[in-house]
Formats: C-alpha cells, sequence, structure tokens
DNA sequence: GTCCGTGCAAAACGTTTGCAGCAGC
DNA sequence: GCTGCTGCAAACGTTTTGCACGGAC
C-alpha cells in the first residue's frame, strides 16, 4: 500500500528539515482532497473551511514546498493564475488536452509520445526531467450540438 | 519569394480594417529583426530605438495583433512574463526543449510526434488547433564540462 | 530558548484600461 | 470629420515580501 500524500509530504518535512504545523497541515490535506485542479485562491478557500486561520501568505508559501516534493504539478493554461494538479501520484506523465469551447481539461497518457520526446531529447544531448504537452483543440461534439458538457 | 512579415501584417491591417500607424510600424520591423524569443518589455526598448514615440500601451495592445495575424506565438515558459516567438513563419510546428543549466531555449520539430498528438486529439473526439510541447532537461555537456552556452 | 513559520498589509510584478487628444483615411 | 490609435497614468489581479509576533522543536 502506497503512502499517502499527506505522508509523503510529512516524509519530506522530516527531510527538508522543515517544521510541521497546523496551517500546512490543512493546506495539504486540501490539496489532496480533490483530483481537480485548483488555483491557489481556491486552496485557500477550501484549507479556511478546515482551518480559518490559514492565510494567503501560507497558501503561496506551501505551495512551491508541494511542488518540490513532487506532489503537485503546476501548470499555466493561459490564464490569469498558475493552475495546480494533484493527479500525479497516479499519473506522472500527462498530457492535457484542453477544449476551446468549454474550457475543460482532458487528461490523458500516451507511451508511444513519451518515448519519442525522450528519444528527441537524447539525441539532441540532454537529458529530460520534466515536460508538458497542451492541445488545445475543440470539441467535436460542440460543433454538432453546441455544447460539450459531457468531457472531463 | 514568400511575403516578409512586415508585407503579411500590411496584409492583414488591411482585411482586419485597421490603420497604419508609425508606432505599429515600429513594432513589427523590431519584432521581426530578430530570430530570437522576447518579451513585452524587450519589444519596447528595441522598437524605441526605431521610433522613440512608441509607448508601452501600444505595444501590449499590437502584440495580440501580431498573434492573431499568424505572426508571432505566445508562449509562457514558467518565467514572470510572456515570452514571444517570431520564428513560426519558417517552422509553424516546432516544440521547445529548455535547458535548466542555462535556460537557453532549443527548437525542435517532430513529423513523428506532430502525427501522433494528431491521432490521440481526434480519438478523444476533438478537433486540435495549437499545441505546446515543452521539455525541460538538463544538459549532458554541462555535467561534464560545467557550461553548456554551445547549444541554441 | 532558538529560530522557523505565520498573518497582516503593503509592495511588486506584468499587464490592462479610461481618458483626452491626435492622426489615418 | 469621423473614428480608431495613441500616450499617460492609474488600476488591475496575482503573487511576493518586510515585519513583528507566536509556536515548533
Amino acid at each position: 500500500m502506497p503512502l499517502t500524500p499527506e505522508e509523503r509530504f510529512l516524509e519530506f518535512s522530516l527531510q527538508k528539515k522543515v517544521r510541521r504545523t497546523a496551517q500546512r497541515d490543512a493546506i495539504v490535506k486540501s490539496a489532496f482532497s480533490t483530483k481537480r485542479h485548483f488555483t491557489a485562491e481556491e486552496l485557500l478557500t477550501e484549507a479556511r473551511k478546515l482551518d480559518p486561520r490559514v492565510s494567503r501568505a501560507t497558501v503561496y508559501r506551501t505551495l512551491p514546498l508541494l511542488v518540490e516534493a513532487g506532489l503537485l504539478a503546476e501548470h499555466d493554461f493561459g490564464g490569469p493564475c498558475k493552475v495546480y494538479d494533484p493527479n500525479i501520484a497516479d499519473h506522472p506523465h500527462h498530457n492535457h488536452l484542453i477544449c476551446e469551447d468549454c474550457d475543460k481539461i482532458v487528461e490523458f497518457e500516451d507511451e508511444e509520445l513519451e518515448r519519442r520526446e525522450e528519444q528527441i531529447s537524447k539525441k539532441l544531448g540532454f537529458h529530460p526531467s520534466k515536460k508538458t504537452l497542451q492541445i488545445r483543440a475543440s470539441c467535436e461534439k460542440f460543433r454538432k450540438l453546441g455544447h460539450c458538457e459531457s468531457h472531463q
């Protein structure tokens, strides 16, 4: 049985010698209570439900720790603010397909893409550490029916 | 002989019925005087060398036009500000490999990747319009020699 | 007791916008 | 002369930071 994100963050905290606090507990718990993407502001709202003492500054100071710990992926989908993805323990190498009609995001993985990206990087003399593939696309269902909420 | 970006922007201006101004001429000329990526601020500095009357607001108002005209690609490499790439007339579908050691950017194209991305999108019921592939990687030369300026 | 983590508010950052005047057509 | 484009400066929204206090260890 694998460790939960909460447990993995405790481990990370010990290693990094950063202190465990009630505020961070609330933030971490909120972050992994969903599989959906969220913004810093949304995380603040959620964390405050668990512990009203959580401040915006602490959320912004904790997010980079979670990214460094490998528990959260940070994305920029072109919107005004960064988006965080808690779904990387299960699917560490997933890509994003963004529907231009309804802005919903579909995650997908593909081994062939993975292999090819690795191959190309190596050929260029690099050792890849992290990759981002975003495909903006329009939804065929939308063009036919005028809506596409069924995706994601 | 293909049209220059400047000529293509004039064409676009006619079509879109937007006016030609000295400021925009300076901005467009500056944008395509390089093949390198640049930020809005860098473009402002360059454009002001050609015409000191160019203001920051006009740069920010002109950039979306150039993107809409298909002459510039807008990228977010995780830094504080957006980055613009004038190299899309020659290489419309290129990807980016970003060196984590020196932050240099290597552009590359690959038909196999292209095909696979298209294929996957279709299978998921989408019609892709734009894609971004960024690979962050460390440079093997850097790890051996302690520097890697030779790339890009 | 030390010193890291915290909340608060202000600052910083890139970017956008309202407005009055100017210039393209 | 109409209307879109401009510069300026202020506003914007997100994120970062300085500071003094409080809590982890």
